[in-house]
DNA sequence: TCAAAAATAGTACTTTTTACAATTAATTCT
DNA sequence: AGAATTAATTGTAAAAAGTACTATTTTTGA
């Protein structure tokens, strides 16, 4: 705020983050999703938010309550956009600001939200949410298509090691779309980002497919895009 | 919000907007800034902006602060991002959400925040701005540029009735980037979202420029930019 | 009448995209 | 061992888009 005529009118609000949390495993996108413990709308589904303190940004508190839930630090975050819709939350006046997490899911994890109240969700078939945040659901996704497209993720949903045919999918996964795998890999590969290693994947297929990894300071900074949508 | 055990925690904060102004005129990009009334950093240039009342949303709250300040109402307004700096302003804890909006700029408007506070400055040399204004404005030039490329915006910045080459020049301001004019067309014309009238413009060339306007309900859904940058 | 100026159209070339087909490199089945 | 199998990888040809120009049109006013 940078105008005001002075700070002596003031009005506080209640103000939360939300984290739309995606996974990504069995060549499917997930979302992790929460039961409501407090009425209303108790056991009904939604994302997983809490308050903003006084000492904290936007970006901490979220950090916070994924700590907090699902135990992980240093989630990979990204501000998705900003809800404050009057009656959003028909409990109180809340102001929420939507993140979005990307978590890299191994077999372990699976569980990891599997409590009583949270559990993975396929994307391609979510239960209704509480409040808009659903809204919040599409906005992260559009958000999360639009990163995939300009620059290469994976990093935070794949292994260390991975192959092409694994980021195809994961490609597949968040566009739900089929991308050539032709036309995928050269267009990978002119991105300059990835190293092969001499080591190859043998599980799913027979000829072996090579690992790639990330380069270490690679960015593309060219503004063409890796797939359309 | 949606997974707190209960609304017992109840921290308040601040929350305001700030309004990237954006205008067009004399084939430049400008932005509509005010010297500061306040302390801390009386009479620096700062955006416009103000608290976020209980009863209003976000968007309310930067279509009331344009209005009461620049008089104008129903102003095309985007949400940039949100702004949570635990000292960004040193006056308070402020949670600031940054919107841009987009003003037609009449020889008449050119004064219209002209009086003691607020000036039309051309975007290309800008003065220094209080707290995190500038970063403000850097991440609403790129929003304005991303949503430019993907759709053809100039219903905001010009006349109703425009020339091809006017549509341009407003493309050259907002890249900083002279646009091939046939290619241009050419693009603009595979769009199909303007209609040709058979009256011309006369006073910036001798063979006359046609006039064009936007169709009524036109939006090309195509996701091809208009331009690169 | 003709130079000038901007709008508009055209053109030839390069690059990218796209939709496939062909080949390779193992593995497993017979 | 050799053939069938499977996924990885490479290749290719046509279409589409992008790019950098040049040429033409239309009017004004010197």
């Amino acid at each position: 705020m940078g105008n005001a005529k002075s700070y002596h009118v003031d009005p506080k609000l209640h103000v939360a983050v939300d984290c739309v949390i995606f996974g990504y495993a069995k060549e499917e996108l997930k979302l992790l999703l929460f039961q409501r413990q407090i009425e209303p709308s108790y056991l009904n589904w939604s994302l997983l938010g809490g308050f903003v303190y006084e000492n904290e940004t936007l970006e901490m508190a979220a950090q916070r309550v994924l700590q907090q839930t699902v135990g992980l630090r240093d989630i990979y975050l990204e501000q998705v956009h900003a809800f404050s819709s009057l009656h959003r939350d028909p409990g109180a006046r809340v102001i929420s600001v939507a993140y979005y997490a990307l978590i890299k899911l191994n077999e372990d994890d699976l569980n990891l939200g599997s409590g009583n109240i949270g559990k993975w969700h396929s994307f391609s078939k979510l239960p209704e949410l509480i409040f808009d945040h659903s809204e919040m659901v599409d906005y992260a996704l559009k958000k999360l298509q639009h990163k995939a497209s300009y620059e290469l993720i994976g990093k935070e949903f794949l292994p260390e090691m991975f192959t092409l045919t694994q980021l195809n999918n994961l490609y597949n996964a968040i566009f739900q779309h089929t991308f050539d795998q032709g036309n995928f890999r050269k267009k990978i590969s002119k991105l300059n980002v990835l190293n092969r290693l001499e080591i190859k994947e043998k599980d799913t297929s027979k000829k072996g497919a090579y690992y790639y990894q990330f380069k270490e300071n690679a960015y593309h900074t060219d503004y063409d895009r890796i797939v359309k949508f």
